[in-house]
DNA sequence: GTCTATATGATGATAGAC
DNA sequence: GTCTATCATCATATAGAC
């Protein structure tokens, strides 16, 4: 790995650990090893960082995406389940929520580039739950995109919530979901 | 309104619009009229004052609650989701949220209320649910405490993503849910 | 690419006068 | 209660040597 690579992965850890306005270049000083100055070589202005990290994450979803094109939606259903899974095990939150409650302090080009990742994420969500729907995989009445605002709001929160309350209520979401979907 | 009384509710607008570690005692300052030395006097340390916001927010919650209490479930429902609209409307996040992706930062008092503030939520919810369900006005298989934090879960994080998508989704998701619960 | 050195400004916080 | 003055610390960012 690149230490520009390094540099971004940290980044995108101490967000979604710590927030945006949280972390500082010194926190990835001293993790990656080099000097903040260096770190400005590869990214002049904190928001440049911002906007890498969130390209990573468009850039894994979109592999994400492709390489499941061809599953069952219950199969891409599973997927997404297991991104979040990750992200609740790390005890992370994740990358949209972390961005959202900080979004009136952040540069136009993070804001821009995080309303790009969340369409995407939303678009394929609700592709799958249409696929499922009418290969009567799943079972619910409302338009695909609502459902599918529903359930990545559930995912997007519970990350968040179970710092509060407790690790299980993740598995608890996550199983409540799929009885839902899958009932009759 | 007094000077102690302004402060604490110019930090919560502050925290949900901007988040906890990107607000500064010079924000407060500005707007309440007052020097930054001042805020010490009131609030010594940053930490006391997030405190005092999230115990306004236990107050104001326990003082709906208490007013509900002989509303019928679908009344309390509503109200519940009226906090939202309210928080919606302003552009803002709930404390909940917000602080919970700062949650990692958090001096441990701020953190221990924060909890008390998220369980008083979730007893409400669960408790007028379970009401509802008893009575025939909701239907829901999954035990109270799951229904009510598959909805909290829906409120805290379409508060943040319609920042991103659009305002109106709040409105769609708050419909979906009674929708849900009403059906049959 | 990484370093040292530095600029510049904001931050939370304290001491002491009024 | 609020002020002025000040502090130590931390932040992002830049210039220029190696």
């Amino acid at each position: 790995m690149t230490t520009k690579e390094n540099i971004i992965n940290l980044a995108d850890t101490l967000i979604r650990e710590k927030g945006y306005n949280a972390f500082s270049f010194n926190d990835i000083s001293k993790s990656v090893g080099i000097k903040t100055a260096s770190i400005h070589y590869h990214f002049p202005v904190k928001s440049q960082l911002g906007v890498a990290v969130i390209e990573l994450h468009i850039e894994g979803l979109k592999a994400i995406i492709e390489a499941y094109k061809t599953s069952t939606p219950l199969e891409q259903l599973e997927k997404f389940f297991s991104i979040y899974y990750a992200v609740q095990k790390q005890n992370k939150v994740c990358i949209v929520g972390s961005l959202a409650t900080d979004f009136n302090t952040l540069d136009e080009n993070v804001q821009s580039k995080l309303k790009v990742f969340s369409e995407i994420m939303l678009n394929w969500v609700s592709t799958f739950l249409e696929q499922g729907k009418e290969e009567n995989a799943f079972t619910f009445k409302s338009e695909s995109r609502t459902k599918a605002i529903m359930i990545i709001t559930n995912m997007l929160a519970i990350v968040q919530l179970s710092r509060l309350t407790n690790k299980e209520d993740f598995v608890v979401v996550k199983n409540e979901i799929i009885n839902n979907l899958t009932q009759n």
